[in-house]
DNA sequence: GGCTAACCGGGGCGCACGTTCCGTATAGTA
DNA sequence: TACTATACGGAACGTGCGCCCCGGTTAGCC
């Protein structure tokens, strides 16, 4: 299917990649997506050019660092539900996703901005990503632990929100604030 | 205090500013802040000029389109805190400015974005604001309407959250994502 | 109707940022 | 060591947008 085979990178080349794309996560993260690729590539100790030379867009390079996360959450996702009971998987992994919208200013940008359409642009990951989580709900769901009318779609947004309040919280309780999240996931009493 | 004295405008004048303003608001709220000045005035039918001497500052202008809204909201608070029980009273407010957020676009951007610093560049809205929302909070409280623990912060939050959701909802039932947020709101069974 | 201060439009400036280009340097190989 | 494909850096380009300026127009007043 993808008749192209890709050449083996030079040396400098592999570390220079590694550079910018751990540089970005950081960067990224910290201070969103709105810096500019000239001050990613000062602060990775290379030029603008070879951030292009290995991600055409600054989209591209922010895609490929989602595709990371993901594919790790994913992981942590079947991990938990592997391991922890239903109730505990759902809501470990709740507090997992809902905490990264504190540390992690380009996700939140990412969601909230028009300009990349992450889910578009990695359709098997984020299939990847439903279907664990789906797992872990419709699991916590049987054990009485979530309410039953809820779907993956619904969680998925729920916790879009509650990054956005972390993010945004000025003086509440992030604690308290997730905690009410939580507790309205709760099957009725 | 303000010791400059505001000449009356000229009509033109002042039916210009308030086409600009008309304008601002329908565009913002329905294509985010985004949008170019240029582009505002063009649709109001003015030049960028007129709306600069009208307004210094985009933010200025966005400002001025807030602190009515907000006055609005404010308003309807202190009749829905007179008027209907307590618990109503907090929810059909909470359920008022969350839905602000699936048909306000600039009011999510300002709430997410960087730029605009709204709560501090208009700090007696502000203050008013909370403390209508205080009002409604501590009766529904006292009526066991909301769990007794939640600030008026913490609702706050928890509204911005609710906006981002409705707005960046995907496949989400909006309806059941609010109905979660607001049963975690309900005090401890 | 005439006068003037107030106002208008839209072209233009400056800056920031994404992206490209090309002369130079270097890793890999014989 | 010499040679070449590969990669590097950073100057330069194009675009978009906030904001300013100024020659022309008009509302308000006598």
């Amino acid at each position: 299917m993808t008749g192209e085979t890709v050449r083996p990178l030079r040396a400098d080349a592999r570390r220079n990649r590694a550079k910018v794309l751990q540089t970005a996560y950081e960067v990224f993260a910290a201070e969103g997506l709105g810096v500019p690729i000239d001050e990613i590539a000062r602060r990775a100790g290379v030029g603008a050019g070879t951030v292009y030379r290995h991600f055409p867009t600054k989209e591209a390079l922010y895609l490929a660092i989602v595709v990371d996360r993901v594919d790790h959450l994913v992981n942590t996702a079947r991990e938990l539900a592997a391991a922890a009971d239903p109730g505990e998987a759902f809501f470990s992994f709740f507090d997992l996703m809902t905490t990264a919208g504190a540390t992690d200013k380009g996700l939140v940008d990412a969601l909230a901005g028009e300009g990349f359409d992450i889910e578009a642009a990695m359709p098997e990951h984020e299939q990847a990503f439903k279907d664990a989580m789906r797992d872990l709900l419709v699991r916590a769901q049987a054990a009485g632990a979530v309410r039953a009318d809820v779907t993956v779609a619904d969680v998925k947004t729920l916790m879009v929100g509650c990054q956005a309040m972390q993010r945004y919280g000025g003086d509440a309780a992030p604690a308290r604030v997730l905690e009410v999240v939580r507790e309205g996931l709760r099957p009725a009493r």
